[in-house]
DNA sequence: TCTGGGGTCCTAGGACCC
DNA sequence: TCTGGGGTCCTAGGACCC
């Protein structure tokens, strides 16, 4: 463990010796994670800047940067091309997903043997309570150093914040990257907020902070403080809970690990490393896509009701349409024509894509079976078509056989038309 | 230098029903 | 002849997060 940061370093002696009050909340980070994974793997790489991220060849980005990288001013979702001019000798990769993944659940493991309180919000974030008296009776700093420590000893680091709810051990995370342990004392945490920028907050973005600063609000002690009625016109609904936040006053739940949240979209994008301009391209791209969301929909046993087609155009601008299906379908042979047929609704010769996205949503299944002359529904209500047990068989063939064994001809085509441009 | 890919949540307007 | 209003569903778009 390197430091401990304290906002107020009386009350954290008290904290420490003392008994804690109230709620302990804290929020861990891993470290510059999917690098640092790379760096474990790789032992060559550790003390070398190393970037996981798209090529800069094409219009990749930045996914995370070693701490070795970022002297050299190269952060998370700058453009890769940028990030190569900046830093010329770092070393490149795309990423292993799989590995980070089995990486997280051990860290999760690591905090869900610490308390069951555990709330997991991205692949290298969890919030967990450790109030005492709630789970265990020992000091949430005692807890939190021993969290670092078995950490550290699967060979990637953290950063934890510790305080009385989500928001203030959000914030305090950030404190002390990395290998960090900042802890916020119950009752010093509207003094530890109020001089922060708005934009510190999770939540409050940059249109939210430019409507802020365009009343006079630039901290959230100016927030915490503000006449809520004119909070509603940025915030809306959501002015009260902003403002309590901003206070240090939110009341957090940390729900249990074992009640993970639902899906509730599976969706697959890809921008071309060239826009497209021809159709047959465009169809052939979204029938790709269409595959992977597929299978991905399959093998979690979901079925959704609404297809979403997605498209950006080469000036900048985008465009999402949507259409429910009387049936939910996990088969891409039923929702990517539906998909095509949205395409036709916009489709107009000359356009220039240059990243199109399709994905499945509304997953609830509890409407039961509707039968249906004109659309096959299985046993379970979900739409398919004769063409499903054809998908789940190349799969099986892929799976065994590597990626590229088969595929349909459009698919093909596809793939053909992306390596040729792409080049 | 030119901006990814995976998501969640919210809002607002129009259609439609009662 | 005039023409309300609440509720719900669907769709498009945007803000925000990692």
């Amino acid at each position: 463990m390197k430091g401990e940061q304290t906002y107020d370093s009386e009350a954290f002696a008290s904290a420490l010796f003392g008994a804690w009050r109230g709620p302990a909340i804290g929020l861990l980070d891993l470290d510059a994670f999917f690098a640092s994974v790379e760096q474990l793997d790789h032992p060559e790489w550790r003390g070398k800047p190393v970037i996981v991220g798209g090529s800069p060849e094409e219009r990749g980005v930045v996914s995370t940067a070693s701490y070795e990288a970022r002297p050299y001013g190269v952060h998370s979702a700058m453009p890769s091309a940028q990030a190569k001019r900046l830093c010329p000798h770092a070393i490149w990769t795309r990423g292993h997903f799989d590995r980070y993944r089995e990486m997280s659940s051990k860290v999760m493991a690591i905090l869900s043997d610490e308390t069951p309180f555990v709330d997991q919000v991205s692949i290298d974030e969890a919030f967990f309570d450790i109030s005492p008296g709630r789970y265990s009776a020992e000091s949430p700093v005692e807890i939190c150093r021993r969290i670092s420590r078995r950490v550290s000893e699967l060979g990637v680091t953290c950063s934890i914040g510790l305080g009385c709810n989500k928001t203030v051990a959000k914030i305090a995370s950030e404190r002390d990257k990395p290998r960090g342990l900042t802890v916020i004392v119950p009752g010093t945490e509207e003094g530890f907020l109020a001089p922060l920028p708005v934009r510190a907050m999770s939540g409050i973005g940059k249109s939210a902070e430019a409507s802020l600063a365009r009343i006079g609000i630039h901290t959230l002690g100016q927030l915490a403080r503000a006449d809520v009625r004119i909070l509603r016109q940025v915030f809306g609904v959501n002015a009260e809970m902003m403002q309590l936040r901003a206070a240090g006053k939110e009341h957090s739940s940390v729900t249990p690990i074992d009640a993970p949240d639902e899906v509730k979209s599976v969706s697959n994008e890809r921008t071309f490393g060239e826009d497209l301009t021809d159709r047959a391209d465009v169809n052939a791209a979204i029938a790709l896509l269409g595959e992977s969301v597929g299978r991905r929909l399959r093998k979690r046993g979901l079925a959704g009701r609404t297809v979403t087609l997605k498209l950006k155009f080469s000036y900048g601008k985008g465009r999402t349409i949507q259409r429910k299906l009387p049936h939910p379908t996990d088969d891409e042979n039923v929702f990517v024509p539906v998909a095509i047929e949205l395409l036709d609704s916009i489709w107009t010769p000359g356009m220039h894509i240059r990243l199109a996205g399709l994905g499945l949503s509304d997953f609830d299944l509890s409407g039961g079976v509707q039968t249906d002359l004109f659309c096959p529904v299985d046993e379970r209500g979900v739409q398919t078509s004769d063409r499903r047990e054809l998908s789940v068989t190349m799969e099986k063939v892929r799976e065994k056989f590597g990626r590229d064994a088969v595929g349909f001809g459009r698919a093909a085509r596809f793939h053909d038309a992306v390596v040729r441009r792409d080049k």
